[in-house]
DNA sequence: GAGTTTTGTTGACTTATATCATGGTTTTTA
DNA sequence: TAAAAACCATGATATAAGTCAACAAAACTC
């Protein structure tokens, strides 16, 4: 089984634990982007490749206790918070090669639940490990933090555009800034399929599922975009980026989180 | 002149700079609450501590090269980013004792521009001394992780606010929040000086101005709250607690950003 | 592979909040 | 300290997006 096989890679000799960080087709976006052989060798050993978690399945669950973080080797994984009140918000979508729970960090327990949108499998970086290579790997520290820096950041981008901008202009962002991310990793920037549902994308776009439906069909009609379910072609680039009011997309960062 | 002053502190021995931040009344909040007295010493070593900056002078600008991250000691600062189309949306205030700029960390300029709400004094740590430390001492690289996880929660916690919430919730939410921090600070829970003006607070809250103005005086008719200008007295806390919906503030947190 | 559940679409109607307009305060500046 | 500017409050009106309702189309499941 595969589950046995990931449980003996973990456990093989360094020098072949090192291949698979080294292989691995997300190693520039990933973590160690800025790492050495060494010190790659040497973060290798604490990653723990488990078993793919199904849709639907937990990777973590607001108020566990933070043991880890997490970066995802293939699927996505939806973030979201949950207020006293029970209302949900999604905080983010997160893509192969994107790092989750690092915002556990503050207070030892994970702020947010972590939902697979899809079959999904993960690196985890056990904390107590982390924690100490940090302090042997200054540049490993560093890109950590860059990575703390980037969710700050797009979180706020995202509060401008939740509070600032019309159902059309957000629905647009979301798009294009899909699209970006898709690219960056080599796959098409016009088309994909979007792994969460028409309820997530209005969830986290802070609209009513009516709403996005809505915008989906007249984007159609109007020839911006075409879709087959899930899957999107974004037809007139252009006229999209404009209808999102000239965003700022992913200004260049190490990590889209 | 005071300016002067200031420049001699951060050249004299080490000794007399190190009784500023420990004695420095807000050493319990601030950074270095993890750290003992040599560690102390070495951090004291590398804060600037420079002229008060006015009321609507800017600490740093959007864009600018991140060169320095700000402990407030005394006054307030607002935060902001402006999209391409110039709307502004306020990220955050923050008060004495809170850490503005970390989010600069990600892309080596600042995303956000941070203006000062009043006459503000502040503790400069220029990053490349921070980063130095930062692999020094491991209790202030977690110290400042910390602060930077605790930043990302409390901006999806706003995603929350802006996204789920009614203009009545988000203001009553605003309002013991900042209590909360005045508390945590020494000061009076229930009475206290709101620094930032209307336009501020509505725009924070993705509200108009307008919307804000009824709801204040609302409040005050239904005996909530007491206004006296920016001067606010929180009457009735319980009433207010659930207007905001049983909102969780502030989970603990050795920082609030 | 028929039935059940979930997810997505569309229309009619409602509502919370924005906008516009005006006047009163407070603060700043000269 | 007078004038200007910025800030705040309140009413009347408009509108974007929410809610409710009904149905269609996928996606599970037994």
């Amino acid at each position: 089984m595969s589950n046995e096989i990931n449980v003996l890679d973990f456990n093989s000799p360094s020098k072949s634990i090192k291949t698979q960080c080294s292989t691995c087709s997300l190693s520039s976006l990933c973590l160690p982007i800025a790492l050495d052989n060494q010190d790659l060798d040497t973060l290798d050993k604490i990653i723990k490749r488990g078993r793919p978690i199904q849709k639907g399945e937990l990777l973590f669950k607001q108020g566990d206790n933070f043991h880890a973080v997490y970066a995802i080797r293939t699927g996505a994984i939806k973030g979201y918070t949950v207020a006293a009140s029970g209302e949900e918000q999604i905080t983010g979508f997160h893509l192969a090669s994107e790092l989750i729970g690092l915002s556990g960090y503050s207070d030892e327990v994970y702020p947010l639940s972590a939902k697979a949108l899809e079959t999904t499998t993960v690196c985890e970086l056990p904390m107590d490990k982390l924690e100490t290579l940090c302090d042997q790997i200054p540049g490993l520290r560093k890109q950590i933090m860059r990575n703390m820096g980037a969710e700050i950041r797009q979180d706020q981008q995202m509060m401008l555009q939740l509070s600032k901008k019309s159902a059309d202009e957000r629905l647009a962002y979301f798009l294009l800034e899909l699209s970006s991310r898709f690219e960056r990793r080599g796959f098409s920037a016009k088309s994909f399929r979007l792994s969460m549902s028409r309820v997530d994308i209005s969830n986290f776009l802070g609209l009513a599922v009516e709403t996005v439906s809505r915008i989906f069909t007249r984007l159609q009609k109007n020839g911006l975009i075409a879709t087959e379910g899930k899957e999107v072609t974004i037809v007139d680039m252009p006229a999209l980026t404009s209808m999102a009011g000239n965003p700022e997309i992913q200004p260049i960062c190490s990590q889209n989180l």
